[in-house]
DNA sequence: GCAAGGTC
């Protein structure tokens, strides 16, 4: 008997549907002389301290280096505190039986890194010694899955993934554990104080931007704005310059040949020019967009706009959720009318997936070298049933989505007129001709609207027109806003891009902090914390998460690059370099952040009176 | 009491 292990029951479900596999039993199905189990997600982890004898916090447990790493059970939280997942126990229990049964086992857990992870933890856990291949597969439909079954490879050829995978794990849990418990030993706070990875650079960029926004001193500065009248449709043109002195802007006010001067005539349309831009569509969603657009449209937080879609994926509405690529492949794609098809009975996009069937689809987010693990998400063309409100408004915007990424391009002129007046002024406008992909939720861009006119009247250069109002107008600069989740997501998925050292931004390119699936709960965490508030939309950081930033803003576990060199260093292991090295350099680094915690954590001082914390 | 990673 094969047994072919999925990381979740969609995968074991869709690969036994394409072998023809219907039996359903208590966690696998089985069919064909094949068994599809599966399990969900990670089911084991690297096993808490006290599993190696470091009992309690303790600074003469620190630093922690065990020997060697135990795996154990996921835990989940009870009355009696922390224990075993019973889920967990009991689908590995399956897994275990199915697994002495087997002759052969075929893994079909993600392709990636983490999903090679995830089948290797099991099988070593459950000390299996059963040959094993590898199944490696971007997307899961049939094509894809009885062509990667042609395609088995070898279970080993993906050992220096695993040991990549295994590095990365080890070394987020020697560098977090060691760190949080020297800060929050060493601080003398009764609470934890976390730091890891991903989450210190996260609260690092918070904290700085808000120290930013808040010293930001805003400089004033002066623009004249006239008012030209063509047969009766005025508009406003700005000065072409900008002045820092009130007196500077003055004299160009004066300057200003309007009627009221006695002017009859005073603007002068010196130039005009009209281009037609084409703005093609959007991509399709991954979720940490879906996250930002929820954010920006509903309120929604990353965390709320995860657990809405982890739904409507188990009622089967929507595609894989946690996916990172805004592509699907050519496979994908041919299906696509289909959906369209079924979205025709939707009650706002009826009529724009009316338009779009039988039309020439763009195919701007097909492309199948950019689908990683996952594909972007879909809906799936099951119809949807009286969803809650917020449901509906995710579903919606996955739908919406879908309808404007293979849509045509929206064509947009974009105009502007120099009028000259005693000094030079600009008139700026843009004009939708054809809505395009912007038909689907028919919404205007809400970014630089201000300044902008919704539409220009007809002008010819050389004409001379009427201006019927003047205005002096005082501005001040302004400061980067405080972040809120969507801007957050959006830096957490870039953080790197800034990074100077080229081999470091380069290793990061794909992965930004942390993953689509971790992201929210990172935001979570910093919450729980009491490291940062939602105020309205913004996060921002308490005294606390201020005082921790403080101490850590200059060691490398408060930046982005500690990432990049990581992910360097594991792509290099993955090609094969020694492991032994890095997990060398990891012990060494672990060693000196914890001393230096142990050292500068002293400054963090509970604020005697109040409940917050400051360095003193 | 602690990381980051995955998912029901």
């Amino acid at each position: 008997m094969k047994v072919i292990i999925a990381e979740k029951p969609s995968v074991a479900r869709e690969i036994a549907k394409v072998f023809g596999a219907t039996t359903k039993k208590d966690g696998y199905m089985e069919g064909k002389g094949y068994t599809f189990t599966w399990a969900f997600g990670h089911l084991l982890q690297l096993a808490a301290p006290q599993e190696y004898g470091y009992y309690g916090w303790s600074v003469q447990n620190l630093p922690m280096l065990p020997p060697k790493f135990k795996l154990s059970i996921r835990k989940v939280k009870s009355k009696d505190g922390m224990i075993d997942d019973p889920s967990v126990k009991k689908q590995l229990d399956i897994i275990k039986s199915l697994f002495d049964e087997a002759t052969e086992i075929i893994v079909a857990t993600d392709a990636g890194r983490e999903g090679e992870l995830i089948f290797r933890y099991i099988y070593y856990y459950l000390k299996c010694k059963k040959p094993f291949k590898r199944l490696w597969i971007s997307s899961q439909t049939d094509e894809a899955i009885k062509e990667g079954f042609r395609n088995l490879k070898p279970g080993s050829d993906y050992d220096t993934l695993f040991n990549s995978a295994h590095c990365r794990s080890q070394s987020d849990w020697l560098v977090g554990m060691n760190a949080t418990q020297a800060l929050s030993l060493s601080s003398g706070n009764r609470g934890v104080l976390s730091l890891g990875r991903v989450q210190t650079p996260t609260l690092a960029m918070i904290c700085s931007r808000y120290l930013d926004n808040k010293n930001f001193v805003p400089q004033l500065y002066y623009q004249v704005s006239i008012q030209p009248d063509k047969d009766g449709q005025v508009f406003k043109a700005i000065s072409v310059n900008n002045f820092k002195t009130k007196e500077e802007a003055q004299v160009i006010f004066d300057k200003v040949e309007d009627v009221a001067s006695g002017f009859p005539q005073g603007a002068h349309i010196i130039n005009l020019e009209a281009k037609p831009r084409k703005e093609p569509p959007p991509l399709l969603h991954d979720l940490s967009s879906l996250q930002q657009e929820a954010n920006k449209r509903k309120g929604f937080t990353a965390d709320q706009t995860l657990n809405i879609l982890q739904n409507l994926y188990e009622g089967k509405l929507v595609t894989y959720p946690r996916t990172g690529s805004r592509y699907i492949g050519d496979d994908v794609f041919a299906g696509v009318p289909d959906l369209i098809e079924k979205l025709k009975e939707h009650p706002d996009f009826g009529k724009q997936a009316t338009l779009l069937s039988g039309a020439k689809l763009s195919k701007r987010s097909v492309n199948a070298k950019k689908v990683t693990d996952h594909h972007a998400i879909l809906t799936t063309g099951e119809p949807p049933y009286q969803l809650t409100p917020d449901k509906q408004a995710v579903y919606d915007m996955v739908a919406g989505r879908m309808l404007e990424s293979f849509h045509q391009d929206c064509i947009k002129e974009i105009t502007k007129i120099t009028v000259e007046s005693g000094s030079l002024f600009m008139a700026s406008g843009t004009v939708i001709q054809t809505p395009g992909w912007r038909a689907v939720f028919n919404e205007t861009d809400d970014e630089k609207k201000d300044e902008e006119n919704p539409t220009l009247p007809k002008v010819q250069q050389g004409e001379k027109l009427p201006i019927t109002d003047k205005a002096l107008l005082e501005k001040q600069t302004k400061p980067k806003p405080l972040y809120n989740e969507a801007s957050l997501l959006k830096a957490l998925e870039t953080a790197g891009k800034e990074i100077d050292d080229e081999e470091l931004r380069y290793a990061m390119k794909d992965s930004g902090l942390g993953t689509p699936a971790t992201r929210a709960s990172i935001i979570e965490t910093l919450l729980k914390r009491n490291y940062i508030l939602r105020e309205k939309k913004n996060l921002v950081p308490t005294p606390t998460g201020l005082a921790v930033y403080q101490v850590v803003k200059n060691q490398q576990i408060a930046q982005a690059e500690l990432t990049g060199n990581w992910e360097k260093r594991l792509e290099e292991i993955r090609t094969g370099a020694s492991v032994a090295d890095f997990q060398e350099e990891i012990k060494t680094y672990t060693r000196a952040i914890t001393q230096e915690l142990l050292r500068e954590g002293k400054a963090l001082k509970i604020e005697p009176a109040g409940a917050g914390v400051a360095v003193s």
